[in-house]
DNA sequence: CTGAAAGCGCTTACAG
DNA sequence: CTGAAAGCGCTTACAG
């Protein structure tokens, strides 16, 4: 452990007691000359609570574990990199925990208790029935971004609707032959984008054709859209479930010298930044992501406030970009 | 605090002093049969020391700070996601701690020391000379990423080399007229591409053309480009400082209907995974990036060893990776 | 409002 | 190898 100042120090320079520091620095009660006193110590030691003997002591450690359950995903580093923020912003710490090789999402859960941290937040991924069992008896409050599993509240995206936007939007602008491409294994964000994008087609007596890909990124939907577009009779629209798919329709497309929007319409989901980009003009499903940061947080801070950890998940409506790929 | 299990528990149950189950858990002397009936009583308690508690008296918390100097930017979310991983695989944690707009360097680093963190990894952004001052003053080790300031140790790729390569490439492959594009203020990084870069084309006698961008992003690069391709005597070969802007200035090319690399050859640094998809195709200079992270965590679980940190930053070849866009 | 005391859950010399 | 004791740097009732 490094030498550093301790509260006593502070209270030998201000003659003071270590309790009334401890208050000074928490919310205790101290007079305004006390205060002064010891605050012009601090600054002359350059005293900051250790933050760990705090925790051991006080309500909480600050901490907030974000267990990172999937990795590959280019919107989940954008989720990331905003909650990080949020939570810089809120003036907590981030425990990040990734899933690995040898760490499941059980052991990282174990890792955030250890550190006794006041919350975690899962982010990404498919969680199995049998962790969230676990996850839901922790003392510890546990979120969800971007998941409705059971028994655990959180955030996400009303992927349901936003579904349901992209089939009524490809159905009303004269669509007739409509794929919807995706990975096989089926994720909870998948499965209810598929759910609303096939209500909206069946609702218009309209077929829903079915592109299979190997994964979900640029391969994936590359590969996908090419056997589509092989077939004796190639769809005129794709929904893909996500932007890095459709970018990979869209370059399958250009391989078909398709016209996009004219001979075939392509539609995304997430509106990652190159979905904006002049090169693609991807029309896509954006999610609200910084209402869902916000909401989230609020949860989180709740818990702060002593009121228990909430258990349902807060939806969030996305909204249709319309670019150039569908319009 | 949650109600959890604590040593002194398991030591009753084991019928053991809580210095037995101390030194079980630790790195201390217990006999075969005590070390059992530890095992065992721990197991049917369900029993994980107190990370929190072990770091108060320990001899550190096993927390890495990770301090994001800059969060847009691509490759430093690849560095980021490599590194939580590694972290991780190492048995330790990673607090993650973003500058904002309220929380500058200087106060991440003070987050990072209130938590104790064994040591503290710089990454992304340039860090002003008043703050690399603070941070080699400090006990805690300080390491930086990409970036080479002088008394802090570290990894980076070896850019002045990296600038090199795709001069020398370039020239070798016949071009004439060679634009070097990023944007006007100079990160180290930066200066250092551009070094190398104009060192090879003076080696051949060549003049070094500028392209200067408002962003490091795709629209600075796609401007700076525009600009360059507009001139009455226009660049028959881009270098442009990272891919992110190859990949706009590939864009400005094809506005301008220029064939690549026919016309204009255009070379990126990075190889950010969108480089490598077929819609690209981007040549560019790769940065060994898992070599850095490896090299890097030996320098981090050297302190563990109790070695003083090291001071000195270690290069990292990059390699040419030649697609289609300059060949 | 303030201080003395106990305690958070560990680890670490120190005897034995 | 093992246990009793002291201590890590705080916070939090408890008296005053």
């Amino acid at each position: 452990m490094r030498s550093r100042v301790t509260a006593q120090q502070v209270a030998d320079l201000a003659g003071v007691s270590r309790s009334a520091v401890s208050r000074c620095f928490g919310d205790g009660q101290v007079s305004e000359e006390t205060r002064k006193r010891i605050m012009a110590a601090s600054e002359t030691l350059g005293y900051r609570p250790n933050a760990i003997a705090r925790s051991l002591t006080g309500q909480n450690t600050g901490l907030i574990a974000l267990l990172l359950a999937e990795i590959d995903n280019p919107y989940i580093d954008l989720v990331l990199k905003k909650l990080l923020l949020a939570i810089a912003e809120a003036d907590k710490r981030a425990l990040v925990i990734p899933e690995t090789r040898q760490h499941d999402l059980t052991s990282s859960t174990m890792h955030a208790l250890d550190y006794q941290a006041d919350a975690i937040v899962v982010l990404g991924g498919t969680v199995s029935d049998h962790v969230v069992e676990q996850l839901r008896g922790l003392d510890t409050p546990v979120f969800q971004f971007g998941r409705q599993v059971g028994g655990l509240g959180g955030v996400a995206c009303d992927n349901e609707m936003g579904g349901r936007m992209g089939g009524r939007f490809l159905v009303q602008s004269g669509r007739r032959r409509i794929a919807y491409i995706t990975k096989a294994a089926a994720t909870d964000a998948n499965r209810r984008r598929r759910a609303g994008f096939a209500a909206a087609l069946e609702a218009a007596g309209l077929p829903m054709l079915e592109g299979v890909a190997q994964d979900n990124g640029f391969e994936g939907g590359y590969h996908a859209a090419t056997r589509l577009f092989s077939a004796l009779d190639p769809p005129d629209a794709l929904f893909c479930f996500n932007d890095i798919m459709a970018l990979g329709a869209l370059q399958a497309a250009a391989t078909f010298r398709l016209r996009v929007p004219e001979d075939v319409a392509i539609l995304g989901f997430d509106d990652i930044p190159m979905a904006g980009w002049p090169a693609f003009g991807l029309s896509t499903v954006r999610p609200n992501l910084d209402l869902q940061i916000e909401k989230l947080m609020g949860m989180l801070l709740e818990i702060y406030e002593g009121e228990p950890a909430r258990r349902t998940v807060d939806l969030v409506q996305p909204d249709l970009v319309i670019r150039r790929t569908a319009a």
